[in-house]
RNA sequence: GGUCUCGUAGUAUAACGGUUAGUACAACGGGUUUUCAUCCCGUCAAUGCGAGUUCGACUCUCGCCGAGAUCACCA
């Protein structure tokens, strides 16, 4: 396959939300699978909206999804500068070469003089169009003066690798602005002219330039260049409404999913099929397959629904997958410390491991691990309304309740071997003796030692808690009984 | 309003013009010695509407309806 070069080209106005991060995600993919190149370019030409630390945000995004860029900021690269505020005099010199070729001129209108033609147009019920207000006279251009593309209205057809063969008539072609009194570029020339430079095969973003495309083939014509390929990507909707994702909608950024615990493996997973998939099956793809199996042309052509539950599902079948292929060392490894409950700072590493290697398979989201594993490493609080109204339990008498766990703290007090097998054999003992059912006795001693509603299997969680603190918690909770 | 795009269950999607319209998430029910989860089994649920082409249409054509995007010295 050709070697594709692709690009990722944000603007720092921000973070990166879910609905824009599939531009930079279907380049990386394409890009890395033809063995070709991935840059990263920063188009940071709208000052007004500059965010200072946007950059940061975007590649820290970006490496959390492990999108490494080939070319770009840090990285540098044969096309360096990266940042569009640096290659100013780049535009500057293209712009200069189409006003001579009489392809583009300086145009000192006020910005006033510009809403009344826009008035007037609106009030005569014609479509707005500078071109019709071209100035007749030309001047001499001169930093900050706005420079303008004079268009000839013409129809185009063009070909979308998702969208298929579009065509479009004169009516949008208009004179649009280059360059802008501030000297710099917008982003209809700028990004024109980088991807030239830095020799984009494919400009792949998202759909809402679809309507901007007949003015940039206009500009390529006119420049001479031929036209990469074109990708136009669907919206991504909001989860309520038919809206496209936006911040004002309050999008979430990516990296805000990196602190309610999902994996980049699950975020990278997920968004990565919505809105694609091979044809076949498959739900689950790690980086190496998306690599292998990707493809432009099963691109969806509609709008997806961005859907949080999938993606938690999805998150849980990362977890229990990286635990079962890779390891309760990678998957320990692949947790913050953040997720873990405060006071588990006090314990070593080993002992977590323990507990995480029998939680992990009912955590949908890393940051469930606080709430799930709390009584692991503090005692909990005896709460015995939990015993005296669980429904297993209810029936019974606190009396009886109480000798229960006396004959299960006696029993679980001589034994030698404090291991999940030899308590499971005991416990099994405790069941026949006592002619409890299961859903009594364990849900009794499973509450007696956790106050949690709910917790892995019994033996499980006696073997990690060990044998002391299982003995004082279920005489703790015997007390408690008592003087209730 | 002009221009462009899109339309399969609640959601994401599959189906050379030929199946009983498949799969996954969600929901609901059941099973696996407690709970939660996993795993397994099952239930519910869709081709926007109307013509045309065809032996046969989710698929091709047209019209309608619905939805979205865009019309900046923002990207």
């Amino acid at each position: 396959m050709e070697k594709a070069i692709t690009r990722f080209a944000p603007s720092p106005t921000g973070y990166i939300h879910i609905g824009n991060v599939r531009s930079a995600i279907y380049p990386y993919l394409l890009a890395k699978q033809t063995g070709g190149t991935f840059i990263l370019r920063i188009e940071d030409t709208d000052q007004a909206r500059y965010v200072e630390g946007a950059t940061d945000l975007i590649k820290e995004t970006l490496t959390w999804l492990g999108l490494n860029w080939d070319e770009g900021p840090d990285v540098g690269g044969p096309h360096a500068p990266y940042f569009q505020t640096e290659r100013k005099s780049h535009y500057i010199e293209w712009a200069k070469r189409l006003i001579a070729a009489g392809r583009a001129y300086a145009d000192p209108t006020p910005a006033e003089k510009i809403d009344e033609y826009r008035k007037e147009d609106t009030a005569k019920k014609i479509p707005y169009l500078y071109r019709n207000h071209r100035p007749e006279e030309t001047i001499e251009w001169q930093e900050g003066i706005p420079i303008r593309f004079k268009t000839e209205p013409k129809s185009y057809e063009w070909h979308d690798e998702v969208m298929g063969d579009l065509s479009s008539g004169p009516e949008v072609l208009d004179d649009i602005i280059l360059i802008k009194k501030d000297g710099l570029p917008t982003y209809n020339f700028a990004h024109i002219i980088d991807d030239l430079e830095m020799g984009v095969t494919h400009v792949i973003r998202g759909q809402e330039y679809l309507s901007s495309m007949p003015n940039y083939l206009a500009l390529y014509e006119a420049l001479g260049i031929d036209r990469p390929k074109f990708v136009s990507l669907p919206h991504i909707l909001a989860p309520q409404g038919n809206k496209k994702l936006s911040k004002r909608d309050g999008a979430k950024s990516v990296t805000d999913y990196k602190n309610d615990g999902i994996l980049p493996e699950a975020m990278l997973n997920y968004l990565a099929c919505l809105g694609w998939n091979d044809g076949t099956e498959q739900e689950i793809y790690d980086r190496e397959d998306l690599l292998k199996k990707f493809s432009l042309d099963r691109i969806q052509n509609s709008g997806a629904r961005f859907d949080e539950t999938k993606l938690l599902w999805m998150n849980g079948m990362w977890i229990r997958k990286i635990h079962d292929e890779e390891g309760i060392d990678i998957l320990y490894a692949k947790i913050a410390e953040d997720f873990w409950p405060e006071s588990a700072k006090n314990y070593p590493e080993d002992y977590r491991k323990k507990v995480l290697a029998i939680i992990y398979d009912r955590l949908k989201s890393l940051s469930d691990l606080k709430t799930y594993t709390t009584y692991f490493f503090e005692e909990p609080r005896i709460d015995t309304s939990l015993i005296l109204g669980n429904k297993f339990l209810k029936k019974s008498s606190e009396d009886e309740l109480q000798n229960l766990l006396a004959t299960v703290a006696e029993r679980l007090g001589n034994e030698t071997d404090w291991s999940a097998d030899r308590l499971q054999t005991t416990l099994n003992t405790l069941l026949e003796e006592t002619g409890k059912k299961p859903a009594e006795l364990f849900s009794l001693i499973r509450i007696a030692v956790s106050f949690a509603p709910f917790s892995p299997a019994l033996h499980l969680t006696l073997e990690v808690l060990g044998k002391d603190r299982t003995l004082a918690r279920l005489n703790a909770t015997k007390l408690a009984l008592e003087s209730a």
